[in-house]
DNA sequence: GTCTATATCTAGATAGAC
DNA sequence: GTCTATCTAGATATAGAC
């Protein structure tokens, strides 16, 4: 615990939240390393210090980024609460701290980065994302609300995913650009968790 | 019709065909000028003879592909047959010709272009695939099919680009990587097709 | 642990011959 | 209309002083 340990985890601490920011705001391939050093005051050769390269830095930047949606989700997953208000509060955290996150790690995850980084990315966001909201879904088939693979339905993990892409779509930018206008206007954010929700469970048909 | 115009037509067709190629599986920003010239092989600066540069070639590349769309999807849209089969036909569509497409355009449109380029693609994607899916949606809402804004659903445009996203989200893409596990082994495309309109219709629940 | 200076590489774009 | 050769800019990464 000397004050040179705390400066560096302090450093790659800044590092680290600098870099999430852009990278989840603007993708892994627009974001240059000076841009992030200059988010946290350092020259761009600083970061190689702390970091061995651009592409370890966004690893390390999404591990981290996963494991705190791994507690946070596992959290709500272990709740004693109605899966369906287990999966609202899901959705209301992924609305509160994935924004615009999903889509953008898609993306990055499947062109941007080395093949032996997309596994382990791969690996960590199956464990952070998809298993926890996939105990809430499972949980619901056990119940009767979702279907379940035996009934037609689809598997646990392939409806978290179902999940994600639509809470993907319906969270805000904070670009309101010409290609996403149906993203304008949808009231708070618990109102749009739960037509996520609805929208998973019963779709847009009348009833 | 001289065979001069000939030649600088068909190679202008060519050019588009490998960029669209490209440009679709890997991403704007991934794609280089020299590899978009090896495809068709020309040399990379005899691409500047016909666009201007490599944002005014993917310009052109989207504008071309939207056309595409817009005379399907029209086509479709406006056919005597029930919603349901002309919803169907439409994902069926775009299951054929838009892999990966959609999630790969919406991100380079947000993210890669210049506000230029992404106000004029932007209007090309809503004429060309917005609108005709969502004058089925309108049909559909008509009809009582699909709830209506008035009854609490989402516009017809709203709910076109929810289309789009799940459409995207259970697009076969030829990288199965470890990120999209999901999309494996979904049978075949009309049965797809069938399941992806049950979801927008209908949701996960059972029922 | 961070700096200044710089090497290196890649990719978009231009010049001018043919 | 396409080529070869080259310019230029931007970004990752390294060297070495402090």
């Amino acid at each position: 615990m000397t004050a040179t340990m705390h400066d560096r985890d302090d450093t790659e601490r800044a590092i680290l939240a600098a870099a999430r920011e852009l990278f989840m705001t603007h993708g892994y391939r627009t974001v240059t390393t000076r841009q992030i050093a200059d988010a946290c005051g350092l020259t761009q050769p600083a970061l190689y210090h702390h970091f061995s390269g651009k592409e370890a830095l966004y690893v390390a930047t999404l591990r981290s980024e996963l494991a705190q949606h791994e507690t946070a989700l596992t959290g709500i997953a272990r709740r004693d609460a109605p899966v369906v208000a287990r999966l609202h509060d899901a959705v209301r955290h992924l609305l509160r701290t994935d924004n615009p996150g999903f889509e953008q790690m898609q993306h990055d995850i499947a062109v941007e980065v080395s093949a032996a980084a997309r596994e382990e990315i791969g690996a960590a966001f199956i464990g952070g994302m998809v298993m926890p909201l996939a105990a809430i879904v499972a949980d619901a088939q056990r119940e009767g609300i979702i279907r379940a693979p035996d009934a037609g339905g689809m598997d646990a993990p392939a409806v978290a995913m179902l999940l994600l892409s639509i809470e993907s779509h319906f969270s805000p930018t904070q670009a309101e650009d010409a290609t996403t206008p149906w993203r304008t206007g949808t009231g708070d954010a618990d109102a749009l968790a739960a037509r996520i929700v609805d929208v998973l469970l019963h779709g847009v048909a009348s009833r």
